[in-house]
DNA sequence: GGACCGCACCTAACGGTTAC
DNA sequence: GTAACCGTTAGGTGCGGTCC
């Protein structure tokens, strides 16, 4: 999907890019191969630059952070799956604000293990654990989880792109929260953990503060069960959003 | 030159968190 | 349990540019 995208392009949205669906181009090869004879002379002259460059991009390591640059954010999700450093990632907050901002848990997920870095043991390993990596993925994070990680660790490397799935799945039609969209969609939680919600965390971390040993291991294990049910949602937002695109191209 | 489309701006809606 | 608040996105509108 990613070399679909012409979105980059000045003056080209939505409609644009399926006319030059529409008109054969398909990729950004096939730009710079036909795209002199199926396109508008303005548009292709515009758009040649631009294209080349964004091939280019994709030669050097730094791919994701140039692409990303030039997408708008609710577009980030193209990028996926054509950069395979993803990092799946919720915090949890309710602690005492003078110490990490308030945040508990911070939960990373890279498609095979799960890590997660607690305030007081920690949480001043999470930096060098998401260095490197090209896209974040995250349930309302561009409303709550980043702007919180960012204002607690003022040198914090994020990724370049950010994934949104609250957004993401918004467009394919799915709505009403993360635990209510899993249930949808038939992702189950064990028993230990289904049902809680941010509310249940911030009280499991109250009952660690105060000494109860079984707190943070379901504390951990729901925050566990946030991020690694991230990575299933984001497959599917991204070839529904894709089918979508396509079909509307005709 | 008319029709179409993207951009910029503004407002509403959304979901999560917080405070009461 | 409810309302207020936050930051982002979606949708609506008007303007200006591009295409045929």
């Amino acid at each position: 999907m990613l070399k679909r995208t012409f979105l980059h392009i000045s003056g080209v949205g939505p409609k644009r890019e399926r006319a030059i669906w529409r008109a054969g181009v398909e990729s950004w090869e096939d730009f710079l191969d036909r795209g002199q004879r199926l396109l508008p002379a303005g548009l292709h002259n515009l758009g040649r630059p631009v294209v080349e460059r964004s091939l280019e991009a994709l030669q050097r390591p730094d791919a994701a952070k140039t692409l990303a640059a030039m997408l708008p954010p609710a577009e980030h999700w193209r990028l996926w799956p054509h950069f395979d450093r993803v990092v799946y990632l919720d915090i949890e907050t309710g602690g005492d604000p003078d110490q990490w901002g308030g945040v508990t848990v911070v939960g990373l997920y890279d498609g095979q293990t799960v890590r997660q870095f607690v305030a007081g043991q920690n949480i001043h390993q999470l930096d060098h654990a998401m260095h490197g990596a090209d896209i974040v993925v995250t349930f309302a994070g561009a409303s709550f989880d980043i702007p919180v990680l960012r204002a607690v660790f003022h040198n914090l490397w994020l990724p370049p792109a950010h994934i949104d799935l609250r957004w993401t799945l918004k467009r394919v039609g799915l709505t009403g929260g993360l635990k209510r969209i899993e249930k949808q969609l038939g992702l189950t939680r064990p028993p230990g953990v289904d049902g809680l919600g941010g509310l249940d965390a911030v009280h499991l971390w109250a009952r660690h503060q105060a000494g109860d040993p079984s707190a943070l291991p379901t504390l951990l294990a729901y925050n566990a069960c946030d991020i690694v049910n991230l990575q299933p949602l984001l497959a599917l937002a991204h070839d529904r959003l894709r089918q979508t695109l396509l079909a509307q191209a005709g």
